[in-house]
DNA sequence: TGTACATCAGTGAACGCGCGTTCACTGATGTAC
DNA sequence: TGTACATCAGTGAACGCGCGTTCACTGATGTAC
């Protein structure tokens, strides 16, 4: 068995990805540490050098994984739309990215981290072009169908991203008012108005 | 001399809160120690002692003091727009609040730090709401010589605040990409229209 | 299917450093006269 | 303005723990026959 990799290692691997999300989520980060993620995994430390080099490498990994699936959720929240009953597939689509508590913390380091790296943010970057050309082609044609035309793709896409972002943090700082989740949401339905036009028919 | 405190005590102060800003923006606020922070500033670590009891302290102190200095940046520049002018009045107070790279670092780390701590939380919403109070009235006025009324003020100054927040991301995520500054602005000025009307006159 | 064997993957002990925290001490600062 | 004195504020050394990192070793896993 030459250069090999057990199925064994694969689970050890996801239980360290798993344990690590728990932990920076409750420490941080930065104050999380090898023998913290190790004792939530039920591993020895050397379990994890055996599997990562550092723990930045191990915040990228996770980082990465997180975000594909939570990419994946997305396209297949959108995929199930109904393009006859367009307004429910705007909501729906809008609504596609949830609010979550640990994720948004994690996320939070993760991009203070990147804004010191540069090669995590282009990573980052990347990751963001691609949630937005997710989401995009679906809004579009939701559009189309309530008659009305995007202007400009990238604009949308941005701004889209920044209200969710931005909005995301208000949700979760007053995370019982649902007032705040209310403005969120037809902050969203503005933006999709403002970034299109009537389509000239009727 | 009872219970004085003294000059000296209060230069220690600032110089460890001004090396305590540099090195959670190089370090962030997790990886930072209080060895580095007294090393920056030229103290040994009793003397951060003397004046804090944690880093933990001495980050909600930066923070109070960064964040309320910079609400009276805002305040300032706002003061002197001239409402003669209302369209460059609301382009300078959309541009009033800057996009600091280090600052965001801090204050991205000490987001997700104070969600992890309801006494901070409750902090942080009481600045947001601050800010979004020291912004709006000068908005509002300057909308209002531009003919158009504000229909909701809170909904406004949450989505001003998101959009900001949002877009300050992007912004430091491609630091050399004008076109997103440009679409930032636009999504600035596209909101304001989308909570506001046209009074009724002519 | 069973067994022998080679390689892989995680164990656990050991080392040492960096740093948090404390504290007796000394120099700085302010006050009173 | 100068001096004596009390208190304050920072120094620097010391202690010890937690943790990063390494590595010889052992049990697990997969392969070949």
């Amino acid at each position: 068995m030459p250069g090999t990799v057990t199925k064994r290692r694969a689970r050890t691997r996801q239980r360290l990805l798993a344990a690590a999300f728990d932990v920076f989520a409750e420490e941080g980060f930065g104050r999380s540490t090898v023998e913290q993620v190790c004792e939530r995994a039920g591993f020895t430390r050397g379990a994890f050098y055996s599997n990562f080099s550092s723990l930045d490498e191990l915040f990228l990994a996770l980082w990465e994984e997180r975000s594909a699936r939570m990419l994946d959720d997305v396209r297949a929240a959108l995929d199930g739309l109904d393009p006859a009953d367009p307004e429910a597939a705007v909501r729906a689509a809008v609504e596609a990215t949830p609010v979550h508590d640990a994720w948004y913390r994690i996320t939070a380091e993760f991009t203070a981290h990147a804004l010191r790296n540069p090669g995590l943010r282009r990573v980052m970057a990347a990751r963001e072009e691609a949630i937005r050309e997710a989401v995009l082609p679906v809004l579009v044609t939701a559009l189309e169908q309530l008659g009305r035309r995007v202007t400009d793709r990238r604009a949308l896409g941005d701004a889209l991203v920044a209200v969710h972002d931005g909005t995301a943090v208000q949700v979760l700082l007053q995370p019982d008012d649902g007032a705040v989740r209310d403005r969120r949401h037809a902050l969203f339905m503005n933006v999709l108005t403002a970034y299109s036009t009537p389509l000239e028919s009727a």
